[in-house]
DNA sequence: AGGTCAACCTGAGCGC
DNA sequence: TGCGCTCAGGTTGACC
C-alpha cells in the first residue's frame, strides 16, 4: 500500500506518541509478520526510549536510546494508529481516540508508550515487517545496503538521473519503481510522475532523451510533494495515524482511472496495461 | 548480469 | 447468499 508520502505521513504522526517517549508496554500478537520477530523482540524495547523517528525508503526508523534502531515497514496493507491513554484526549496539536477495549482484528503489535500513548500495527496481508539492528550498522544492512537515493534530496538529479538509466533495457516504469535506484517510489507515483513528464510507462529506460531528464526529476519530486502535503492517498488501507484520510487520490491524473479522459490531450483515453506483474496507467497520445 | 515472474497473505468487489 | 475470479500501495528469490 504505502509508498513515500504515505511512510512519511504515518511516520510523522508517530512524532508525537513516539519522539522523546519510552515503551513502557510492547506486545506482539503472533510470531511473524512476512519474517520473524528478532529474539525477544517486545523485551528488548521495554524501557526504551525513542531518540529520534525518521524514514528511509518506505521504512520507518526509531533510533532507540541504547543503540538499536526500530525499524518498520508497512507492506502493502500495513497500518499504524494511534490512541491516547491521557483523560485530555490530546497528543500534541491532534486529537486522539481514546484506546478501543479489544484489539482489532490483524492487529499484530501493541506499544504503549509514556506520551501517554498506544500505537498499533494492523496489518491482514502480512507483507509487512519489523526488525532490530544496530544503529551504526544500518547502511550495512541486509535490508538497506542496496537501497538507492533518497528522491526528496538533493543527491538526486538530472545527472543522477540519468547515469541511473544509462544502457538499462528495462521499461522506464520498471526502472522507477527499482528501490536499488530511487528509494521510495511505487506504482502510483510513478504512474503520476511519467503522466506529468509525458513518457510512456513502455519506453526503454535507455531511450529517455537528455531532455527529458531533467523534467522527470522534477514530475517525481513535485508529485512526492504534493502528495506529503496531502497526507498521502487513500485507497482501501492508508490512514493517517488518528484515523484521517489521505486526500491524494483526488489528485491522480492517471492512476485508476482506466477509460477516463487525459486531462491533458483532448482525444487521449486512459490505457491500462501490465507491466512485470502490476497496472500501469497512462495516456497514449500525450505520454510516448 | 540483467531482467521477468510467481509467491507471500487477506479482503473487497464483481459477475453469475 | 454464495461461489469463483480478479485485483490491491511491496519485496524477494528463483528462474531464464
Amino acid at each position: 500500500m504505502p509508498e513515500l508520502p504515505e511512510v512519511e505521513t504515518v511516520m510523522t504522526g508517530l512524532k508525537p506518541a513516539l519522539e522523546k517517549h519510552r515503551f513502557t508496554h510492547v506486545e506482539t500478537r503472533r510470531k511473524d509478520l512476512r519474517i520473524p520477530f528478532p529474539k525477544d523482540f517486545a523485551k528488548r524495547l521495554n524501557g526504551r526510549k525513542v531518540i529520534k523517528l525518521w524514514r528511509r525508503a518506505k521504512y520507518i526508523m526509531a533510533d532507540l536510546d541504547d543503540g538499536e534502531t526500530l525499524v518498520i515497514h508497512l507492506g502493502m496493507s500495513g497500518r499504524m494508529a494511534v490512541f491516547a491513554r491521557s483523560k485530555s484526549q490530546k497528543l500534541g496539536q491532534f486529537h486522539y481516540d481514546a484506546v478501543p477495549a479489544e484489539p482489532e482484528k490483524h492487529d499484530h503489535v501493541i506499544f504503549d508508550t509514556d506520551a501517554p500513548a498506544r500505537i498499533t500495527f494492523n496489518d491482514h496481508r502480512r507483507f509487512g515487517l519489523m526488525t532490530l539492528i544496530d544503529t551504526d550498522k544500518i547502511e550495512q544492512h541486509k535490508l538497506f545496503k542496496d537501497i538507492g537515493v533518497e528522491p526528496l534530496s538533493g543527491d538526486f538529479d538530472a545527472a543522477f538521473l540519468k547515469a541511473a538509466l544509462k544502457g538499462k533495457k528495462t521499461p522506464i516504469k520498471s526502472a522507477l519503481l527499482d528501490q536499488r535506484l530511487i528509494a521510495g517510489l511505487g506504482n502510483i507515483y510513478v504512474c503520476e510522475a511519467l503522466w506529468r513528464a509525458q513518457i510512456s510507462p513502455k519506453r526503454r529506460a535507455s531511450r529517455v532523451k537528455p531532455g527529458e531528464i531533467a523534467p522527470l526529476v522534477k514530475a517525481i519530486k513535485e508529485v512526492l510533494q504534493e502528495a506529503v502535503k496531502a497526507g498521502g492517498s487513500t485507497l482501501r488501507d492508508h490512514k493517517q495515524v488518528h484515523g484521517e484520510l489521505g486526500y491524494f487520490q483526488h489528485h491522480f491524473a492517471v492512476y485508476g482511472r482506466e477509460k477516463k479522459l487525459c486531462q491533458r490531450a483532448d482525444d487521449g483515453i486512459i490505457k491500462r496495461i501490465v507491466q512485470s506483474g502490476r497496472s500501469s496507467f497512462y495516456c497514449p497520445v500525450c505520454q510516448r
